[in-house]
DNA sequence: ACCTGGGCTTGACCTGGGTTAAGGCGGAGG
DNA sequence: CCTCCGCCTTAACCCAGGTCAAGCCCAGGT
């Protein structure tokens, strides 16, 4: 078992063989990333997915008309890849880039499909790994119904200490949804009312 | 089979033994609503959800401030419930209420469990339903992201449009994160660009 | 026919965030 | 050491949307 702390961290979602932990390990391929280095570009196919080891991500969704706009950003233990096309079989429409030098260990979904084939408890990991995101993306939607860019930029800070001086300014601005401009205002509207 | 056209629809989702729908119609009551009436409310446990056989449903958040928000409105053939808790073992935070005379068919979480635990498929339908409201979130967010509030209202009609005259004006502002005056606006400006 | 109330619209005014553009600042490379 | 570049901040201006308040329209009830 070259990964015994990622396989804790899994077996907390569902319950997971070590013997089955074992078979994935077989087909998982360690990869390394350099700061700004892509894991995944748009157009790519979304046929493949990977458990950070170290470092942190982004996912940039690049829309048409060229804005760029941040999903996600995922640290040490958490997936990285273009889940949603994946699910709908659709290309990639989002940059996953690294912002920091980073190791990843890298499943393709077929062979993935293989061990779900081999052993229901692979089923029911992906099921709590859906159920998971949904909830992620739930929370998500309803920080923009009804919270302001400010609040917004509080709860970030709260539910995300860990990614404290790893990501700029601009990326954060980009994942509430506001401009770096905006975000500059807001953290000096509050300096000035802390004081 | 009571609902023949209803176990069609789920079996596009995962492939689902006509025995075991049966075995499902069995645990499952139908319910009716009058217009206003809840199929839950905040604080009520979520251990039931249910498929609507006829009418319109929102899923009303409210806010501990008193703000509501709207998550989703649901019809014919989507399921009403409230999700996200459920995954979380929670106390339902969110209201969900007829907006039109209604019918429904509802189960308890705890009798679905034991038909989950008498054959694969249920597990996959799950998986399927938790993968489908994740790409539907997903899809939110996006829009939240990159879309003015008049970009969000004109694709929430494209993508809706059989929920039309039959939700009131208020309440796709409170789905679009808007008040209604601001949407009155939006429309009244758009008339004018039209003519 | 008359009230009443709910839902939509409109107006006046305010505020937050977008846009553009001009600095400031610190770290990497010459 | 200086310069350049990437990143952040600040300022000026504009506009979308929030808030409050007054009206409008119409369906239902009397």
């Amino acid at each position: 078992m070259r990964f015994p702390k990622l396989f804790e961290r899994l077996a907390t979602l569902a319950p997971l063989p070590p013997e089955e932990w074992v078979k994935a390990e077989a087909v998982a391929k360690e990869q390394s990333l350099a700061k700004r280095e892509l894991f995944m570009r748009p157009g790519d196919a979304a046929d493949r997915f990977a458990v950070v080891l170290q470092g942190v991500f982004r996912g940039v969704r690049v829309s048409p008309r060229g804005g760029e706009s941040i999903k996600a950003f995922r640290a040490e233990g958490e997936l990285i890849g273009a889940y949603a096309e994946m699910l709908q079989r659709l290309p990639s429409m989002t940059a996953i880039e690294a912002l920091e030098p980073s190791h990843v260990l890298v499943f393709q979904t077929q062979d993935f499909q293989q061990l779900e084939q081999g052993h229901v408890c692979w089923e029911r990991l992906a099921r709590r790994v859906a159920e998971q995101h949904f909830v992620l993306k739930e929370r998500r939607e309803q920080e923009f119904l009804e919270l302001s860019a400010e609040e917004r930029l509080v709860k970030f800070w709260e539910e995300h200490p860990h990614l404290k001086g790893r990501i700029p300014q601009r990326d954060v601005a980009a994942y509430l949804g506001i401009t770096e401009v905006a975000l500059s205002r807001i953290m000096s509207r509050r300096r000035k009312r802390a004081e």
